[in-house]
DNA sequence: TCTGGGGTCCTATAGCCT
DNA sequence: TCTGAGGCTATAGGACCC
């Protein structure tokens, strides 16, 4: 039997934060956009205080000022979270050799192979964080990924939770369906139309029934995710498989000739990412979101994969004349795919 | 004048080939 | 020659995650 660990760290940005700005301790914080509620934007991360408010990750700016007009915005300083985030990941590396990166904030490792019990290396990576960045985590314990993830999510902030094949039926089961990773609000609006809303009534279908409703692949992994299976072994090395940039503009724009300038420079920046990371890639894609968040995309395949500017700007511009400019536009990107190490 | 930005994976569909 | 089944690839969209 492995023994998973899930370390997830509580509310990782607006806690970072605190540490920079002590005075706020108390008082509700929301990190998200640029930190002005008047402008477009979304929340990263609420503090426990902004969440009592009614505040939660996704949902924009200016809404979270009108549940929480006294709460103090800040902007999203991502080389901190990032420069924090690799002393954390350095001192959880020290606890198992097998650690599977799974977000700024977030880490799988398996601890099959350890002499210490769980509890006891979930309470030493909580020491060692805390004592090298002034943070708290939440950890779960379990059998696999799926529910380490899930025990990880029951007690938090700093709580530690160890699930067992056996607490499914009495832990897991009624939990809503949404609190399995992978259910998000389009699932749980499927499921609650067929008359299931918790994990355990997901885990008493029959599968036909979900394959009817989802597929083969997604109806199977539903029951399997409800009855606590997950076979996944821990990711241990990635590479990145295509990389992208893209802006939502504060004012909706309705003429080519800004669209085209702004992805130009979208184009430069990924340019001279693909460079920095020595990769190439081998298509091209441009997406737009109009005024009404209809989103389309158009690509093109390039001839030989490169990271040259002027060559994904040909190619971004040809993808960019596909679209219809039939109403205004809200967002632009731009996506290279297929990517390779370069071997030059 | 609700709804970011960076990703991954899956599925549907169309065109082409055998 | 026509028709159909099935496989493969490219493209577009959708759902989800942090």
């Amino acid at each position: 039997m492995s023994s998973i660990l899930h370390v997830d760290m509580d509310a990782f940005f607006a806690a970072i934060e605190l540490l920079r700005h002590a005075e706020l301790a108390g008082k509700p914080l929301v990190i998200g956009g640029a930190g002005d509620p008047h402008t477009r934007g979304v929340v990263s991360t609420a503090s426990y205080e902004a969440r009592r408010c009614g505040i939660h990750s996704g949902m924009p700016l200016r809404t979270a000022r009108k549940l929480c007009p006294e709460a103090v915005f800040l902007p999203v300083d991502f080389r901190e979270y990032a420069r924090v985030a690799q002393v954390v990941k350095g001192a959880l590396a020290r606890h198992s050799p097998v650690i599977e990166d799974a977000g700024i904030d977030e880490a799988y490792l398996d601890v099959t192979e350890s002499e210490l019990g769980a509890e006891q290396i979930a309470s030493a990576i909580k020491r060692d964080v805390k004592n090298e960045t002034g943070l708290t985590c939440s950890i779960g314990v379990a059998p696999n990924k799926l529910l380490a993830k899930i025990a990880s999510d029951m007690d938090k902030p700093d709580g530690f939770t160890a699930l067992g094949e056996a607490d499914l039926e009495s832990r897991v089961w009624p939990l809503p369906a949404r609190k399995l990773p992978g259910v998000g609000p389009k699932t749980e609006a499927r499921l609650a139309r067929l008359g299931i809303h918790t994990i355990g009534e997901l885990a008493a279908q029959p599968p036909e029934r979900l394959v009817a409703e989802f597929g083969p692949a997604r109806g199977r992994w539903l029951r399997d995710a409800a009855q606590g299976i997950d076979e996944r072994a821990l990711v241990t090395e990635w590479e990145p498989k295509s990389s992208s940039h893209e802006v939502t503009f504060q004012r909706d724009l309705g003429d080519w000739q800004p669209l085209a300038d702004t992805l130009a420079r979208l184009v430069n920046r990924l340019a001279a990412d693909l460079l920095a990371g020595n990769y190439v890639g081998k298509t091209v894609a441009v997406k737009l979101r109009y005024a009404d968040f209809e989103t389309h995309t158009r690509e093109k395949a390039l001839e030989e994969p490169t990271n040259d500017a002027d060559a994904i700007q040909r190619a971004a511009l040809e993808c960019l004349a596909r679209f219809a400019l039939h109403k205004k536009v809200r967002l632009i990107g731009v996506r290279v795919g297929g990517l390779h190490r370069s071997a030059a």
